[in-house]
DNA sequence: TCCCCTTTCGTAACTTTATTAAGTATTGTG
DNA sequence: CACAATACTTAATAAAGTTACGAAAGGGGA
């Protein structure tokens, strides 16, 4: 079936969570025999599974009576691991496996020290892959820091990780498990992930801060994307009157002043001692407010960040990581900045909230696109393995000789 | 014949400027029936015209002899003017009647100073149109500044051209042309004639620089787009440190300092005197070189650029207007500024270009876009005129019953 | 000049995809 | 137990694209 209709039905269950093939049909303006062949095929995939038990239909708020014949209710599979998660973080590394339709928080299974090479990494990973149930995986799904060229499956650069830039991260994973391995950026994957909890939210600019500060945009549903790998980099962005080094090789990023190192730095250099943990900075801050040198880190975020709206043509920012761990007054101060430098707060409103991280959730979303409906041949996600596991699965089902025109 | 694949065949033989049947199939990777069957059909709608006088064949730059039977060349109608063009701008209104197929430089027919109130404008446009040979227009294309709602047809806001705010811009247009109406934020429309000229250039930022300074994008050959109606307001992004009152109502916006009005301004300031005049100004900056305050004001300028780049992930800046008027070293100093703030400059390098404006070519490609071939129900362009000329046309060519699902 | 070669372009038959229409299944209600 | 309402399936149809093939149009050599 064509795959703009098969990415759109999978699209909607995952926001649905639970739904009838009638009510797919009907929400996305498809007829049923569409929506039924295609629930179809995707059920003798595995990728979605039928929930016979007696349902308490949850989802049947109006007092109205329902008459009729029960639809069949129709979910993302939920019985049967299919991915393998990975977190690769600066400090530690977090391995799960997951199903398809995951709906509740990250929830790690296993979890090391990121070792400061390659070789001890993939040994770490071998050891828990030989504890994991020895499923058939569908693919491996990496969330990785830094700038990542998300197609290619590579990391180009990565300051605080730079091992990983020289190595070929998807082959290291693949000598592990040897299936398809995605590699996501790792605000993409948090920007996704509000997504799969917020279906509401369609247009928005996610912007995490860590130990960089990073940015993921979504239009229209749709994770903005480009030819160039380099997407989102807000923390590069350099601050006028700001001349601190940066690990990019520049001066004046944004990142040097409003990352949690930055921060504890300006912290320090403002009270002349030395830099305190960030649970210490938190506490002086809730009783000290937001002073003077955190105004001024504040205000350069804000203009950042504003002048990403101003561009971008978005009204809804979401803000997640340390940000949110300190004192209320100090998003309230972003906030208010960010309104005041963006333009379309002369005409509407803007939206600014925080969000827990959901890492997982946006993993599986983008290996159900990457690998479970890819868009069409220009993904080489599958590379140096032998088949593409949703697609080839089901013989008679090969791909056509020819590219669909209307996506070239 | 599918949406898409028109569309396709258009903007390619749009790229083209000449070409045949064979050459667009070959081009777009379609069989050969089916862009015949679209040439056909644009054929008989008036959109292409066939050359049949003996072309010299320009286009045949290898020394390689020419076999077989020669291809029937196709272009954009040339000798049928479809549209009338209108450049409603801050000093002058400016006219025109355009054919589908221009590759030339803006060059206007009838031009008038804008006068303060819509009465006296449709006033002058009545007169004009009274002197137009008496065409069946397809439509009439405005290119507008400020802040304009290009799909719903409002201006939303315009700091120096208050009039528009308040009238039906569209309504007010088809009092003298009764032809759907198709607004063009001004920016939007440059991006879009920088991209005819420039068919190769398929990810850029159109950055123009006069009475304000806006942006647009292109990502993937594709015009960035977004419900809000505002994008790429780079001219209102916040200064850090500039405190001078914007006609946006904000503070400290990037366009009081780089706009025309706000170089003046500075320059008096710099040197105590009273505001001179534009040439002036570049006379003596000839002279002086990039000074402290203009240094300054670059510096600025090339962070909100840069900012924006590192955002989109784009590496190719095209610079219009007033800012390539002035010395060499103005813009080398920019370029400089933007390199340096632009994260992509550590793996590859940015492009940084002044380019003139085509504004109609813009135009032209709008019109085709919105009235020719449009892409979905979801174009209200035809608002208020019994039928959009392309497609009611031809009869038994109605639109289908439902929505192709595949573009929900 | 005739014939062969190459390329263009149009027509016919087939494939894919999604649609409408009609029929069957499963429930609650009177 | 008929009846209404909804869910799902099957069959026929339409649209848009494909491959296959043949006619048209030019150049070059005997």
């Amino acid at each position: 079936m064509g795959r703009l209709n098969r990415r759109a039905l999978l699209t909607r269950l995952q926001h649905l969570g639970v739904a009838s093939r009638a009510d797919l049909a009907k929400s996305l303006g498809m007829s049923q025999p569409t929506a039924g062949k295609i629930a179809e095929e995707l059920l003798e995939l595995g990728v979605l599974e039928e929930i016979d038990g007696a349902e308490p239909t949850p989802a049947s708020p109006k007092g109205r009576v329902k008459l009729g014949r029960p639809g069949r209710l129709l979910r993302l599979n939920r019985t049967v691991p299919r991915f393998v998660a990975l977190q690769l973080g600066v400090s530690e590394t977090c391995v799960s496996t997951l199903c398809l339709g995951v709906s509740f928080s990250d929830n790690w299974q296993h979890r090391f020290k990121t070792p400061g090479s390659a070789e001890l990494w993939t040994h770490r990973l071998q050891a828990i892959a030989s504890r994991l149930p020895p499923a058939a995986y569908w693919g491996v799904l990496v969330s990785v820091p830094g700038i990542v060229d998300d197609l290619a499956g590579r990391v180009l650069f990565s300051p605080n990780l730079h091992w990983t830039e020289k190595v070929d991260l998807c082959r290291l994973v693949q000598e592990v498990w040897a299936v398809p391995v995605v590699l996501v950026q790792e605000e993409r994957a948090l920007a996704l992930g509000y997504q799969h909890l917020h279906p509401q939210a369609r247009d928005f600019l996610l912007v995490d801060f860590g130990e960089g500060v990073g940015a993921s945009l979504v239009v229209s549903g749709q994770l903005y994307d480009n030819l160039l790998p380099i997407c989102g980099e807000l923390g590069h962005v350099p601050v006028l009157g700001n001349e601190r080094p940066c690990g990019c090789g520049a001066l004046g990023c944004l990142e040097t002043l409003v990352s949690t190192r930055g921060l504890l730095q300006s912290f320090a250099a403002a009270h002349g001692g030395l830099a305190p943990t960030w649970e210490i900075m938190i506490e002086k801050l809730a009783i000290r407010g937001v002073e003077p040198w955190l105004a001024t880190t504040l205000d350069a975020t804000s203009v950042v960040i504003a002048g990403a709206l101003n561009v971008l043509g978005v009204r809804t920012v979401v803000v997640t990581g340390s940000l949110s761990d300190l004192p209320t007054a100090v998003m309230a101060h972003l906030s208010s900045a960010i309104r005041k430098g963006s333009i379309y707060a002369r005409f509407g409103q803007i939206d600014i909230e925080t969000a827990p991280r959901h890492r997982t959730a946006g993993l599986v979303a983008a290996g159900i696109d990457r690998l479970v409906v890819p868009m069409s041949n220009r993904d080489p996600a599958a590379r140096g393995v032998p088949s593409s596991p949703a697609c080839d699965r089901h013989p008679g089902h090969s791909t056509p000789k020819r590219s669909v025109p209307a996506n070239s």
